[in-house]
This record gives structure tokens, C-alpha cells and sequence, in this order.
DNA sequence: AATTATTTGTGCGTATGTATC
DNA sequence: AGATACATACGCACAAATAAT
């Protein structure tokens, strides 16, 4: 049986979503309520105060109760955030999946922007602490290197609140994750190109990113199992800072010489695989024709230029989609496994070719 | 003199800031309470459940009342929302430059993605009407078109929220606006053709969008000022609808007649105009040496084929820094112009020469 | 300007129900 | 089972603000 006050207020939200009232319409007189529902006096202040609380009416002493602006009701939306390095290449089209799925399940989606700094991330997270949210998905920033904000994120998941990672986790967290097997794509990119005849494969990963790790140990496995010797000179590792220069011109020398025996290359995306095209162009080397080149996420960039690259597939969007499903289903409190991988496909376009 | 029940919630809430208490720990009772400060049990149930309300305890029926964890405390966060068609082209990049400002300043970023349909956007508005934001930035989609959900921008404004918006604005809403001078860089775009010697000057343009108009009203002014015909066969207008599939290769031979006669085409933004090279690419026409293109936005694209785009600028990052840095002086000021314009430079790179 | 009726605010007392240990 | 805590509910009295007479 519910209590007497619980119903009355059900019966008086009932009638203001309903539209009963208008803005600053004059309610019953508490004496009026109490002898209309045979209740007491107290009961119906209890129903009262607690309205009041909820945003929906005020009270002027001396005057009476009144019907409230819905703007003053309490703050009941839902509020997943996002966090990550908000870059202008497949972050956006991950928030699009995630927004897709949420928004219509009456989400708003709150954006964090870490810019790759962990003292920026320190800020956000302290922020995210005190906002009470109801889900909060990072795409990590150097995720192969040890976190310092690692304790922020445990303090989330003490509160209950559902954490989940995307592209790639932090060891020491024992979190949701959705991502793509890039141990698997690593090993399919290389075996693409061996496949083609290719013995000299060089390659260009991020240094301080779990997926660069991966995509790594891939490339060697595929190497190991040809029976090709692995060159780590040939293996050219940037960093987060690095990645807009790595591939400069006054490099061209450095960079030419590390991969002068090779007559393919794997390269970590489709961005510095597209500098990578350039670099060759501006030195006279043509693709595929003298170099052939497989990149990583297959995204716009890859067929925008007139050489289309040879990609791995990421998910994108569908990798937001998955995310945002898979919070909804820890919100309905299934047993659910805290890894959801996806499996790459190898997309061969015009900057891939058989070895002559 | 102040009600006993408000003496005794200042009392608690002040012993509570000093940090007596640790979360979690368990309050006297209320029969205790009662006793000790010579008051009635009912009268330290008002005390308590304004603190309740407050977010300053908690209380379980059968075991007692507790220190509350201080985020629980009242959410005062501030929250400003962007709304628009969230594309992976130059939003991105404004909503960055928002970010970069408004973050320090400890507003949390709301993101909303109508993906170009009004009746999303009309769900979304009504939404955002009772989150109670602090602000809300609009880059309107089809702003050229009358507005469905105009009642709703109107609400906004009356509730006092701040309202930007970007690129452009509907014209019968008075409200803030920061965007380019599109007229002129319409102009720019078609004069600096001009004065490579073209007489003959093809366009694409956005119908559906104000910019579009914009910038086709420049190209006008150009035309004319230097006694130039108009040939309204070779000005190609296409919606947001249309814009993946206006220059596919199917309709090559009916675009291909319309600009048959031109030297140079003006194209609306780095988007259309790379798959504007790619059609001519298709059908042997070299950029610039048969052809000279001047694009707009001078994104990423513009500078990322072989064929660099001459483009009139864009400020997209700086262009959310202006905005947030308006909503800023908007809440602390009064008296500002409903009017940000930023003027466009002309970047010539190799997508446009003079005439043999 | 004072009176009166009405409405909400403060405060006390009492009784009973329900959850916890 | 019993003690203790909070929850629900009724009744009463008076204070303070408001509006109409």
C-alpha cells in the first residue's frame, strides 16, 4: 500500500503534465486538500514539500501555492559523457555512433576534450566526479603508457558509474572495453603484403598507444610465421608529439634511408599513411608501383586522394554504436563480458600490388 | 528570530563543512536531537529533510541518518549546448575552439547532432528547454530555408539563454550570430579569378544554406562589376540531400555539358571541390591546366591531394573561439552586437592559374 | 486605517508502521 | 524477540503574510 502523501503527489504531477494548469494557476488551499481527501493537514504539506523540491510548485506565504515553470524542475536527464583527444579524424564519427544510439533513448551526450594532456584529464575527471553521470566512455590518450589519472577512473567505478573504454584499455583497470583486434589486423595488413611477394616490410607505429603495440606484434607474428627476418631499423616509431612531424620533409633523408630496402610498408593510419604518400611522391617514389602500402581505419582519407588506400577496416561509427549499446545493457544489469572486439577486414585498393 | 528548525540546519551544516563528520558516518538520532536541543522530534525531521534535499546526509529507515558523499551535493555545474549537423568536415574544429575556451572557465559542453532533420532537431529543442542551459550555440542546417522549430528558438530566447548562432541565422530571429563575411568571400573567390584573366566562370553552390546564397550573391557582384555575362546554365545548386551524389560519376555527361564553356569554377566548399577534381580527373581534365578551381573553407582537405585547393579561409577553431568567448561577455555584459563577423583571406595554392 | 478571513509557516504531542541489528 | 532507528499519519495551536472589506 502506498503511502497517502505518495498518492496524492502521483495524482497532482498527473494533472500538471497533463496540462491541467496554467504557469502561476493558484493550487487548492491545503485545508482544502486535507478535507477533500480526508486526509490531515500534515499529509498534504508532506505532498507539498516535496513538489515544491521537484521543481513543480511554489508557495508565497500569505497567498497560496502555485503552479511552477517546468524550467524550475529538477534535472532528471540522463548524461553520458565522452572523453577523449578530440581530433578531427575517427573520434567524431565514434560520437556519432554513440549519439545515434542515445540521444533517442533520451541521453545528452557531454563532451570532454583531454587534448593528450593528463592534467587536463585530471581536471575533466574531477569535474565528471562531481557531475554524476550515468556513464562515461574514454578513448584513452597513450594508452601504452602507464596512466597517473589511473585513480580518478577507480574512483568511477566505486560510484557504480559504468566506465567503458574504447580502442584500447589500461592494463591495470578492470573495466568494459570495445575495440578492434589489432593484434589481428597488425598480423592481416603484413600477411596481405607477404602474401603479394613482399620479403622487406617496413612499418611506422605510434609509440605510446596500446593499438600501435598490437598492430605491432601482428606485423611480427605474420614476419615469424613466413620465415621473414625482422628489421627493426626498418620499424619507425613516433610518438603522440611527433605525429604532425615525424614525416617532415628535412626527415626525408632519415626516413628514406630506414626503409630503402623495403619494398612495402605498414603504415599505423590512413593520416600518416597519406604523408607517407607524399614523402614518397617528393622524392620520386611511386605507389604501388615502386612501394606498396598498407594503412590502418579505412577512413574518408583513404579514397580521397588519387592513390586509394589498401586499409584495414575500424568500425567507426559502428564501434560508437556498439559502445552506446553496450551501456545500455550494463544500465539493465545483465552479466555482460567486459571485452567486445571486433574483427578487422582488409579492404585492397591501389596502394597495394604484387611484387614484380 | 529565526525558526528553531533553521537554527539547527546551520548548525549541522556548518559542523559538517568543518569536516567533524566523516561520509558515512551516522548522525544522533533524531530522538536524541530532539532531546538534547529541547525541541520536538517533528521539528529535527524539518531540519533533516531539508539537509536530505540539500544533498548534506542520507538517511535508511531502521539504522539512522549519514554524512552524504559532498558530490552528492546540488549539481551548480555549468552547461553550454552546440547544436548542428555534426559532420565530419569543420564542426569538429569549432567545437574545439569552444572547448578550448569555455573548459578553463568550468562550463561542461552539451552535444547535440540533429543530423540535418527538423523533427530531430524540434526532439532535441524541447529537450534542451528544460536542461536549463547556460547557453546554447546553433549552426543551423538549411538556414536559407524557413524554420519549423523557429517557436522553439524563441522559447530559448525568452527564458534568457544566451543563443548563438554560427555559419549563419534564420532571419526572423534577432539573436547573436558570428560568421563569415560569405558575400565577400564570394566575391574574393570569383574576383581573383577575374584577375587571372577567366571570363567564363562556372559555380557550385549550396542551395539550402544561407552561405550558399551568400556567396553566390559575391560572385554576382564580381561578375558584374567587371561587365562579365551571367550564364545561369553553368551555376550548379544542390541540397544537403544531393551532396554525396550531385558529381557521381553517373551524372558526369549532364555536369560536364553545364560547364563546358568555362575556364574556372567556383566550388562551395574543400568537399565538393576534391570530388569536383576527381569527376574532371575521371574525364581527362587537369586542375589547374584546363581548369582553375577556387574552393572555400581552407580545411585539411584543401592542402591533403596532390592538387593543393586555392581556398577562401575559413576560421573554424577560431571561429568557436569567438563564439565562446561571446557567450562569455554575454553573461557578464550587456551591450553587444548581435553581429560577430569575421572577414575570409584568399589562400592561392595550385588549383587555379591564369588563362593562356 | 483597522478588521477579518484565508493561506502558508512553525512547532508540539501522540500513535502506529516498518526496517535493522 | 526486543530495542532502536526512521516513516507515516492525525490533531492542535499559534505566527506571519496577504487580500478584501
Amino acid at each position: 500500500m502506498e503511502p497517502k502523501y505518495i498518492i496524492l503527489k502521483k495524482q497532482i504531477i498527473e494533472s500538471i503534465l497533463k496540462g491541467d494548469f496554467k504557469i502561476d494557476e493558484m493550487l487548492t488551499s491545503e485545508n482544502q486538500l486535507a478535507e477533500r481527501y480526508k486526509i490531515s493537514r500534515h499529509t498534504v504539506r508532506q505532498t507539498m514539500a516535496e513538489l515544491v523540491n521537484e521543481g513543480y510548485i511554489y508557495k508565497k506565504q500569505g497567498k497560496g501555492t502555485f503552479i511552477a515553470d517546468s524550467s524550475n524542475r529538477k534535472d532528471t536527464s540522463l548524461k553520458v559523457g565522452i572523453m577523449g583527444t578530440y581530433e578531427d579524424y575517427i573520434f567524431p564519427s565514434i560520437i556519432n555512433g554513440v549519439e545515434k544510439v542515445l540521444a533517442p533513448e533520451g541521453y545528452n551526450i557531454l563532451l570532454f576534450n583531454t587534448g593528450g594532456k593528463v592534467d587536463k584529464e585530471a581536471m575533466l575527471l574531477q569535474n565528471i566526479l562531481n557531475l554524476n553521470l550515468d556513464g562515461l566512455i574514454v578513448e584513452p590518450t597513450k594508452s601504452a603508457l602507464p596512466n597517473p589519472n589511473i585513480l580518478f577512473y577507480k574512483e568511477i567505478l566505486k560510484k557504480k558509474i559504468p566506465l567503458i573504454f574504447i580502442n584500447g584499455c589500461y592494463p591495470d583497470l578492470k573495466t568494459y572495453c570495445v575495440h578492434v583486434d589489432d593484434f589481428l589486423a597488425g598480423y592481416m595488413a603484413t600477411k596481405h603484403l607477404i602474401d603479394l611477394g613482399h620479403k622487406n616490410i617496413a612499418a611506422i607505429f605510434k609509440v605510446d598507444d596500446i593499438q600501435g603495440h598490437e598492430r605491432y606484434k601482428g606485423y611480427l607474428k605474420a614476419l615469424r610465421e613466413s620465415g621473414l627476418a625482422i628489421n627493426e631499423n626498418a620499424v619507425i616509431w613516433y610518438s603522440r608529439e611527433e605525429e604532425d612531424t615525424i614525416l617532415d620533409q628535412e626527415k626525408d633523408v632519415c626516413n628514406l634511408s630506414r626503409i630503402a630496402n623495403s619494398s612495402a610498408i605498414i603504415a599505423y593510419n590512413d593520416k600518416i599513411s597519406l604523408e607517407l604518400v607524399n614523402l614518397l611522391k617528393r622524392n620520386n617514389i611511386q605507389v604501388p608501383e615502386d612501394i606498396s602500402i598498407v594503412s590502418f581505419d579505412d577512413s574518408t582519407l583513404a579514397v580521397i586522394t588519387e592513390v586509394k588506400l589498401t586499409s584495414i577496416t575500424h568500425p567507426k561509427e559502428g564501434l560508437g554504436v556498439r559502445t552506446a549499446n553496450l551501456l545500455l545493457k550494463i544500465k539493465s544489469e545483465q552479466k555482460i563480458p567486459l571485452d567486445d572486439v571486433t574483427v578487422p577486414e582488409l579492404i585492397v585498393r591501389s596502394s597495394s600490388k604484387n611484387i614484380i
